[in-house]
DNA sequence: CTGTTAGCGCCTTCAC
DNA sequence: GTGAAGGCGCTAACAG
């Protein structure tokens, strides 16, 4: 049915290694009236080079898998394709699956990229998952977590440096002038949240301020349920750090809903500083992660081995929530 | 390096056809002892089949591309994990591109899907993209049109009745005592977008209401900067259906932004239903698409040899930003 | 400079 | 019930 390279051979009466030659220019080099023929050949076949074919020969796909957490999460989707924009500029193709959340579909997806000879694997993986980059490493895949490292093992992790992040967080607060700073946390105590979790907590602590730790689940739906909750029963704090811009936007939702309002009421920063934390209502004040830096180094780890680095540093960018611009 | 079906054929003492029978349960029978030893070889060597291989002499994948217009979207993020859930069902990979709204991009991504020897191109497709599903067709690929269809040509296209979630929005609004319903449309007149505005156009005129057509590019900002420069003016309307939720997002961080209470000084309404759209503030009245159910008809047209069929009905989801709940 | 050919790993027809 | 062998489309030795 399509068209292959001998079918280019046999129409510009030369052989299938001259068009290869050709098509790939080189490995040797090939008379300029030959070469004419062979392309106006396959111009006219409409020929188009079988990956499949060339990947079984070359044992490499120039395809990379990508095991993310959950691309309806803002966060997580501008990373896939910061992740996309980097393998592009390599000419590699991406295969993406979404794991929920849950380890053992990110277990199985990993199977599936590795069987598909995937060139490598990003593993995106939010707190609680499996230590999916190990099965790479066992088939000989390079592999890379961002963001989150579930495991121990040796695979590389990049992610943001998240202290000065929140350190910044906490000061900004306080320079509006709030002295109780509460931090929303995720349900377990792991990855960056963790880390956020920590430096919150020691920023609090150096500056004599107050502390209150809040957990919900990592979803818009949980944190505005919370919110709701501690509006009702009068324990809302009027500072917060949400450790995730997805949690920050439930709370809005929450305080809209309950009618405390924003930044009056409550002044709300997050960390995460997707694209959407500019276009909520009021806008949010975040610190936001480099991601194009992030999956660049990611991609660059995986792909051109080159050597692991220190975490780029997350941006404070002050909206209207924490109660700048008003 | 990795381990092939000769080395499970020779570890078990047996061929590497036996060793085929085995893993694919046919197509020929094999004795229960035999199969024993090969299951146990493959196992103890860690087998993992390879579908490059597979997929050059098989002459199919299992893998769909899947081009779309732009993961940031939510509605676009939300439809690509519809189609992944129903790729998944067919145990079918899901290789994405997206292409940021420029023609010459889908282009590209369809050639490199199509040179991947993909089994199926799905085609995700704002305003003014280009006809690439006609390249998939010229390569005997199947392909299908989800959302939008660009040229005309014969490529089935999947999308929701427009038509009747949209004169359900119009009287939705009329029903909260609006008589001056806008239209906030997009830069073109093509596709989904251009069906919601003819509908509302209808709705409009046949209810004898006073219409106010209004246009801007299909993201928050665009919809953000027009909505603060009609507060400005004083020309800003009381009630609007804006074509997409992108819009809609950015039409109330503007309201917000410009002091313009909604939905007291503004009745909003939209027409994508994302799951975002639940978690604004206040939280967005929708007609909802039913995404889940076009994603499994386009997979099940490009797939199975499914028929096509009517359009899935978008559903009206009343929330806070038309003025009920409250 | 160009042609012939041997595989890459898998599936399957054909012989035993 | 099992084994040997050809070939999917491409690349790169190796000959000419």
């Amino acid at each position: 049915m399509a068209v292959t390279l001998a079918d280019v051979a046999r129409r510009s009466g030369t052989s299938t290694a001259v068009v290869s030659y050709v098509m790939n220019n080189g490995p040797r080099p090939v008379a300029p009236a030959t070469r004419e023929r062979v392309l106006a050949a396959a111009a006219e076949l409409g020929y188009r080079p079988n990956r499949i074919a060339r990947a079984l020969r070359a044992g490499t796909t120039g395809v990379v898998g990508l095991v993310l957490a959950d691309a309806s999460n803002p966060y997580f989707a501008a990373l896939a394709r910061s992740v996309e924009r980097a393998l592009e500029r390599r000419d590699t193709l991406m295969m993406t699956g979404n794991a929920g959340y849950l380890p053992d579909r990110q277990r199985l997806l990993a199977e599936r990229f590795l069987a598909a000879q995937v060139d490598g694997l990003v593993v995106v993986s939010a707190d609680g998952g499996a230590d999916v980059a190990a099965l790479a490493v066992a088939a000989g895949v390079p592999s890379v977590y961002v963001h989150h490292r579930p495991g121990p093992g040796r695979v590389p992790l990049v992610s943001a440096d998240n202290d000065a992040a929140v350190r910044a967080a906490v000061e900004h607060l306080r320079g509006h002038g709030h002295r109780r700073i509460a931090f929303l946390a995720g349900p377990h105590d792991a990855g960056p949240v963790a880390e956020r979790r920590d430096a919150w907590h020691r920023a609090v602590s150096a500056g004599d301020l107050e502390p209150l730790l809040l957990r919900c689940e990592y979803s818009r739906e949980a944190a505005a349920r919370l919110t709701v909750r501690l509006i009702a029963e009068g324990a809302m704090p009027h500072a917060m750090v949400a450790a995730t811009d997805e949690q920050a936007m439930g709370v809005l939702a929450g305080a809209s809903a309950a009618g405390l309002p924003v930044p009056g009421g409550l002044a709300l920063m997050s960390c995460d500083g997707t694209p959407d934390s500019a276009y909520t209502a009021p806008t949010l004040s975040v610190t936001e992660q480099p991601l194009d830096a992030m999956a660049e180094r990611a991609v660059a780890l995986l792909l051109d081995g080159a050597p692991e680095s220190a975490a780029p540093a997350a941006r404070l960018v002050p909206r209207r929530s924490c109660g700048c611009e008003g």
